[in-house]
DNA sequence: CCCCATAATGAGAGTCTTGTCAAGAATGAG
DNA sequence: CTCATTCTTGACAAGACTCTCATTATGGGG
């Protein structure tokens, strides 16, 4: 109970990332609902009271994980493109680490997709960097969309399905550059420079 | 126990209906994992035993889900779209059928859009005509899109946020037709023209 | 190497959920 | 209207899940 005045930060950070890291796995093998408190402490090889040394509740748990999931890539690359110029590559941009990240590890972009289509705090922190983007081309004449909607619907409708097959092993190295000339050309990128656009070098991710 | 020689179909048949939709409002509120039987058969202003006359397991009741969604819309919008004779109109037509439906009935689209996303019966089920349609268009030159992988990924993707959007009413009338146009946009017909096949009117149903 | 603040343990209390069943109510054919 | 058949009921047993806590183990600063 006394308050932090001394510095700690090792075993309780090293056991907190066990257990996210296990309830990424159990959830992607179970789905959310279906993950008991006990399975994930167990799967980390941690008993189950242990748990509650660390979450209050499961709901808490799943806070974490999304943060974790979130500190993962999204900031990232908002970093990384925003060296960048074209709303167009932006987009792509942000659409191909997602995809890649997802194929180099099926669990992340499982769990992503899962509560980036179902828990409504997560698709509003994955949509908010990407509805900027959307909207500061539609504005600048670069993309051409019914409405804003109908371009968020499209670019994250891809960008998730693109995942999961991406997580499921059903797609080849390329599949990150076919989903993302996809959706530069429903946003009304000419099909030629779309594909250009998509297949450019991805900018290096900057340090933290 | 005695097999059924004599007719007697209505009464069962009537409560089943009344679990199945009582299900869908329950699982639209709050998701199909933390659906306890209890607050399904009390929503449907039944006894908890009553359920278990019905259907075995929960796992059972989910499957007469997907079973009596399916039946409302997927064979009735293949059956609807037999007459014509351009995959781009195919796709179309599906996918304003989809969203429309879920605009109608928001608790029908969140429902069906949880399931399709997560369930993968169901969305096998659901990109199996899409799917036909979307390799007949590709093989007749129709599509241009760079894996049937990538296509199947951005019409579903774009058709099922579309549909969450749509049923969570931040939409307007036009919504279904945007969606449509964006979709095939990306599956490489000309912006124009998919505009115009987008706003073609939707043909009747025909009867069972 | 010692020591204690900090972390881990796992049995179990309390609660929720699933699924069962004997008894009673409704249905509808004759 | 009568009665056999079929459906409904709700209390309950069995078990799963969440969260607690007194006890034991640990790691890392001195």
């Amino acid at each position: 109970m006394a308050v932090g005045t001394l510095e700690r930060p090792k075993k309780r950070e090293r056991t907190q990332l066990q257990l996210i890291e296990a309830a990424m796995r159990v959830f992607a093998e179970k789905g959310i609902g279906g993950a008991p408190v006990q399975a994930i402490a167990h799967e980390a090889g941690l008993a189950n009271g242990t748990f509650y040394n660390h979450f209050a509740t499961k709901h808490e748990l799943i806070a974490a994980v999304v943060g974790h999931l979130m500190d993962t890539v999204s900031d990232q690359i908002a970093a990384s493109v925003r060296g960048l110029d074209d709303p167009a590559e932006w987009v792509s941009v942000a659409l191909r680490r997602f995809a890649e990240k997802a194929r180099e590890d099926p669990i992340w972009g499982n769990v992503t997709v899962r509560l980036g289509s179902g828990v409504t705090d997560v698709s509003e922190r994955i949509t908010a960097n990407m509805t900027r983007d959307l909207d500061e081309g539609i504005e600048r004449g670069r993309f051409k969309v019914p409405t804003r909607q109908a371009a968020a619907d499209a670019v994250l409708g891809v960008g998730l399905m693109g995942m999961l097959s991406a997580s499921s092993g059903r797609t080849g190295p390329e599949h990150a550059s076919h989903i993302s000339a996809m959706a530069l050309r429903s946003l009304g990128i000419d099909p030629t420079e779309a594909n250009e656009i998509a297949h450019r070098p991805l900018p290096p991710i900057p340090e933290e």
